[in-house]
DNA sequence: TTCACGATTCTA
DNA sequence: AGAATCGTGAAG
């Protein structure tokens, strides 16, 4: 888990990257307490070309991280109140980044990571981390796979369109993992599947 | 300085 | 389906 994503592994575009962070780990070390880590059950991709990217306008101050080097969080408050966590992509100059939307945390309620806000609440991300590498030494980062997860392909993925977003429905840039419960939202007609039965009877 | 809006969430 | 809630960016 100590092992993290190289560098190049962002170095590509958003809806390269997006899919393939599902199933990896985002984990944070806090002081004196055993390291949090989620499983990424859900991802959106998005980039400066398409209107419901942050950058698609112009580069401001708030949106800045988003056209730096890949490899960094890009954090940003969300309705005033809640944040949201994206990893920044592909390359410096050019706005491209993947927000993650849903995390599926061992040992708790199955949705207190379900949604971008949630999941910043959880791992208690904010401005604060705005524009800091996905880096063990800075106490947050994205662990590769583990090796029960290493062969997740496109078939156990859905891809749909994002979500809260009014242009850029056409580009089906959300990728979920369907066997999880702690998706944020499931696409028309996929049903929720079963919980996992963790202890056997007596 | 002011105003409208939003990559959401919670409740009914 | 609808409200809550406030940081931002564009307008004045």
């Amino acid at each position: 888990m100590g092992n993290p994503l190289p560098k190049a592994f962002f170095a590509r575009p958003a809806e390269l990257v997006a899919p393939e962070l599902i199933g990896c780990l985002l984990v944070k070390r806090q002081e004196g307490v055993a390291l949090l880590w989620g499983v990424l059950v859900e991802t959106e991709a998005n980039s400066q070309e398409e209107p419901a990217c942050h950058g698609y306008r112009r580069r401001t101050p708030s949106n800045e991280t988003l056209f730096g080097e890949p490899g960094r969080f890009y954090v940003y408050v969300s309705y005033g109140i809640h944040h949201c966590v994206n990893v920044v992509t592909h390359r410096a100059d050019w706005a491209n980044g993947v927000l993650l939307r849903a995390a599926a945390i061992p040992g708790e309620p199955e949705r207190v990571a379900a949604g971008p806000a949630l999941l910043a609440r959880r791992f208690g991300i904010d401005r604060s981390r705005d524009a800091q590498l996905v880096d063990p030494d800075r106490g947050l980062w994205i662990a590769p796979r583990p090796p029960e997860l290493a062969g997740l392909g496109a078939a156990d993925l859905t891809q749909t369109s994002r979500i809260g977003i009014s242009q850029g429905q056409e580009l089906s840039w959300r990728w979920y993992l369907r066997a999880s419960r702690s998706v944020s939202r499931r696409a028309r007609g996929d049903r929720q599947p079963p919980a996992l039965v963790t202890a056997a009877p007596p």
